[in-house]
Order: C-alpha cells, then structure tokens, then sequence
DNA sequence: TCATTTCTTAACGAAATCTTTATGCGTCGT
DNA sequence: ACGACGCATAAAGATTTCGTTAAGAAATGA
C-alpha cells in the first residue's frame, strides 16, 4: 500500500498513555507518533506535520495552552486536548484557541478514536490552499497530484510522481541523492542511487522537451537533482 | 456576512432545558429557536435551515440515532448532540452518523457554548464546498443525494452512491484508497482495496460512456481515484 | 414469508509498475 | 593513455495492482 497512514502524533509525558493508546490507534489503522515532552512534540510537527495531534495539557516541560498557542501559529490540522482535571475554564480556553475537541482522562478508547475520525473529517472539507509549482512547461499541483506539461495532462506512475514531488517541494533547490531516496523509498534505501538514475530518466522522457539535454530537471553531478522552478 | 445573528435550533423535550440554554443563547449573540419533538426539529430545520442544531437524542416522539440520520439526511451544519446517557457505544454511533460533537448531561454552559464555536467555525471552513458537482455527462447533488447522467436520473445503491459522494467531494482531487475506505467501509476494512475495485466497476457501468475507457471516474494506479469535475 | 436488491468474497487474466542487471558514454586524475 | 567513477539508457524478470466475473450471504421491501 503505498499511500501512508495517517500519522498521529499524541503529545503525552505518561507511559502509560502510550502504551495503550498507541496500539489502539495502530489497531484502527493509525501510524501513532510518540512524544513525551512538550517540546519534542512541537519539533515534531514542525518537522514532519502529522496528519491529527493528541495533546495532553499536563505536560512537565510547557504549559499547555502555551504549547497550543505555539502549535496552532504553524499547524493547521486537527487538535484533540488530553486533560485529566475536570475545568470548565481550562475547556472553553482550549477550545477557543483552537482545539479541535477535548477529551477528559480518564477517557475511553473507543471515544478518543469517534472523536479522532470527527476531527479528521472536519479536516478534509478544509480545501488547502492551491500548491502549484510550476518549472518551465510543467505544472505540478502537490494538493491534486496532477501534473500537466504545456497543459496537457501527464500520466505518472506512483514513485514518479513522489519523487518530482518531492524536488517539487525543495522550491528550486538541490535534493540531494539522500534526501530523495530516503523520501520516496524509505531511509532503507537511501544509498540506492540507481533508483534515482532510472526514474529521473522516465520523468526527463515524460516532462523535457529533449529528454537528452534536459533544461527542467537538472542533474547536480556528486550531488543530487534540481527542479528548476519558476520565480 | 449573515446579517442577522446565527440561529441556534435546540430540539429537547425537556423544558427546562429550553429555559436555561435559550437565554444563555441569547445573551452570546444567537438567536435560539425551540423545538420540543424530533418531528418539530427536522420540520423547523427543512423549513427554514439554522446555522446550527444541538439535539437531544433522548426525544419521546423520534428515536435519536433515527433523527439524526434524518436530519444528515438534507442539513449539512454542525449538530451537536446532547445526551442524559454515558454510553460510549451511543456516543461513537453519534459520531460516525454525523453529528460534530456530543456533550453529556449535565453540562457547563460555557463549555457547550465553546463546543458551539468549534463547530461553527468548522463548519465556516466547509461553507463554499458547491452542493452539486458536475463532471462531464455526470452530475451529482450531494444533498438532494441525486445522481444523473444527460440529464436522466440514475439508480445508485447505498454504497455507490457514498462512494460517488466521497469522490465527488473531493473537488477533483486524488482520492486515495484509504480515504474512500475509511469514508465508506470504515476504518475497520481500510485496507479492503478489493471493495474498491467492484465498486468502481460498477459506477463506471453506470456512469461512463465506455465503461471500458474510463474519462470520468479515473484510476490513479497505485494511489486511489479521481472525478474529473469540471472547473 | 418470499422475492429482489445489495453487499461481500474469491478467483483469474491482463496490465502496469518496480527492481535489478547490463551496457555505453563521458569526465577526471594519475 | 588508461582505469575508475558517476551518469544515462535499455531491457528483462518479478511483483504488484487492476478490472472483471461470478456465486453465495445478507439486507431490504412487499
């Protein structure tokens, strides 16, 4: 299956809570994310954004409103607040500064995971904003995964479409051969650059215009590869 | 900007709390309107569509999971489901049926109040999503729950028809097998792709011109579906 | 209840994709 | 000049993914 599953990162300074939550949610076809500290958590979501955030309130090192405030200045998926006190205040604070909802501990499972797919579905209808790149004659919309050349559509295979992703993303920038393998085919195989030789040629064959002098797709010789994007 | 101040349809049988929520309503800038019967609430919401509903799921007259599919039914703005109950199995029903939020009895005004806000500006967010879609010969009416094809009505079973209305409220964009899975199956039989493929065979039955060179309902290989909408 | 529709599940061929190996070309340093 | 190295391309095989069909189970409605 090469479409991931949602990754949800839960914010918690209690073992306990980990233990038993996270093969909860890996039962429900979740990939649970572990942070035990406010700050790990936040440098988590700045680093690879999660697809929904379980944030308990307790947390030792950040107060956590503080850690929600600071979270939502960057993250715009689904919050759920953990809390084991019973405050209305604490409540109706967290909900206005943008929690998504709030689960009082103790708590049951099956609850936190209804409320978990709510959140989620809210999170779909938030049409993002539209993400195109654009690199000469090719279009890439990283929201719709559609990719067009002088506006004609262009059919790409799954790790094709990843990997001009992912030079996409790097905004003209070199990527390196690390960077690139590790993204599109996991940090096991980051040392294959062979797989980058083949399928950059497939996306130079489907997106140059001369496939054999290549203006778009630009290869860094010892480095990596650069999409040349448009300013 | 609406001009008058949000209408907050409360469908609840018991008076009191019809006393006490409606001024709280009031003095927060909405305007509460009164329903005492499941059968009152879903004619004041067909009538006239408030900007949100807070039903009691304890009605005499209509069972409460039958009322709230019912209202899903036409009415797409936030329910937010009270409950004397502490049943989590009702609560996870609510909730996968629909509704944006479930608070027991007794509850702090303040929190439902709070609880409120987040739906409503969730459901500011959704605000925009175009009610029919169009995709080619195809047009679908995600809240007439209406499917047609040049014109002519076109006979969808149920999971068809959720499958069609996943896809189409995507607004063009990649659904991936997860997504639909999850959106229609559950989360349980996320990784069911099988139920995908019957079922996308026969919408193109149904919907295509050639069923057998799909330009509506497209496959993205290795990732999931697409409906071509139109721009 | 019975009839009909709908859903689930399995099997199979066909097609697309991924992986791997092989080969040729050019550059660079020795 | 020579070999080493990085890069590009081609092609074959293995694997995965798709679409179709069909048959039995379950749900629906008269």
């Amino acid at each position: 299956m090469s479409a991931h599953r949602p990754r949800i990162l839960v914010i918690d300074d209690e073992p306990q809570i980990h233990r038993f939550l996270g093969p909860a949610l890996e039962a429900a076809g979740y990939e649970p994310v572990r942070a035990d500290t406010g700050a790990e958590g936040l440098q988590a979501m700045a680093q690879r954004p999660p697809d929904a955030v379980v944030l308990d309130l307790g947390l030792p090192d950040i107060d956590g409103k503080q850690a929600l405030i600071r979270a939502r200045a960057f993250y715009e998926g689904p919050i759920l607040i953990l809390s084991a006190r019973d405050m209305e205040m604490e409540k109706i604070e967290a909900l206005d500064l943008g929690a998504d909802d709030y689960v009082e501990k103790p708590f049951h499972v099956g609850e936190l995971l209804a409320r978990l797919r709510v959140a989620m579905r809210h999170a779909l209808n938030r049409a993002g904003a539209p993400a195109v790149v654009h690199a000469g004659a090719v279009e890439i919309d990283l929201i719709k995964r559609l990719v067009s050349r002088d506006g004609e559509p262009v059919r790409l295979s799954p790790r094709e479409y990843d990997l001009l992703a992912c030079l996409a993303s790097g905004g003209g920038k070199v990527m390196t051969h690390r960077q690139l393998l590790t993204a599109v085919w996991g940090p096991a195989n980051a040392e294959d650059v062979q797989y980058l030789r083949v399928f950059v040629g497939h996306l130079r064959q489907k997106l140059e215009a001369d496939p054999a002098n290549p203006r778009t797709l630009v290869t860094e010789p010892g480095v990596g590869y650069r999409l040349m994007v448009d300013a």
